[in-house]
DNA sequence: CCACTGACGAGTG
DNA sequence: GCACTCGCCAGTG
């Protein structure tokens, strides 16, 4: 099956820790794709909303949503999605990468660093 | 085969 | 920090 690439692009969205954000650019070289950041979005956007990966907690490396256009208020229900996890959005509708961001930043908050 | 589009990233001013 | 440009790959007509 032709998919066998996006099912990397997804096994790295699974292991994304709860209250946690990845941008594309970090799930493409997780998955082995390094530079193809477009490719891990059309890999997303393509899979069903019926699927169990946590997409809504990939975003750009703006720390900000992307939003698909056509479908209702995606980036909405990502952001309530990841806002009922414990990230902040700032009024922007951004998320500060050097506290939310994968890789155990430093974690301004107190929290320790886990994964 | 060529052109356009698209959930992006990095570099420059 | 923001706007513009170029580069990356895949899908569609």
């Amino acid at each position: 099956m032709p998919e066998g690439d996006y099912e990397r692009i997804y096994a790295v969205v699974r292991r994304i820790p709860k209250g946690r954000v990845a941008t594309y650019g970090q799930v493409a070289e997780l998955a082995g794709l390094p530079g193809h950041a477009r490719q891990v979005g059309y890999a997303l956007a393509a899979m069903s909303e019926s699927s169990t990966v946590p997409w809504h907690r990939v975003i750009n490396a703006q720390g900000a949503v992307s939003a698909r256009g056509p479908h209702s208020g995606g980036a909405v229900t990502q952001r309530i999605r990841l806002e009922h996890e414990g990230v902040e959005f700032d009024a922007r509708g951004r998320v500060s990468l050097k506290e939310f961001g994968w890789k155990g930043r430093a974690n301004a908050r107190g929290a320790k660093a886990r994964e």
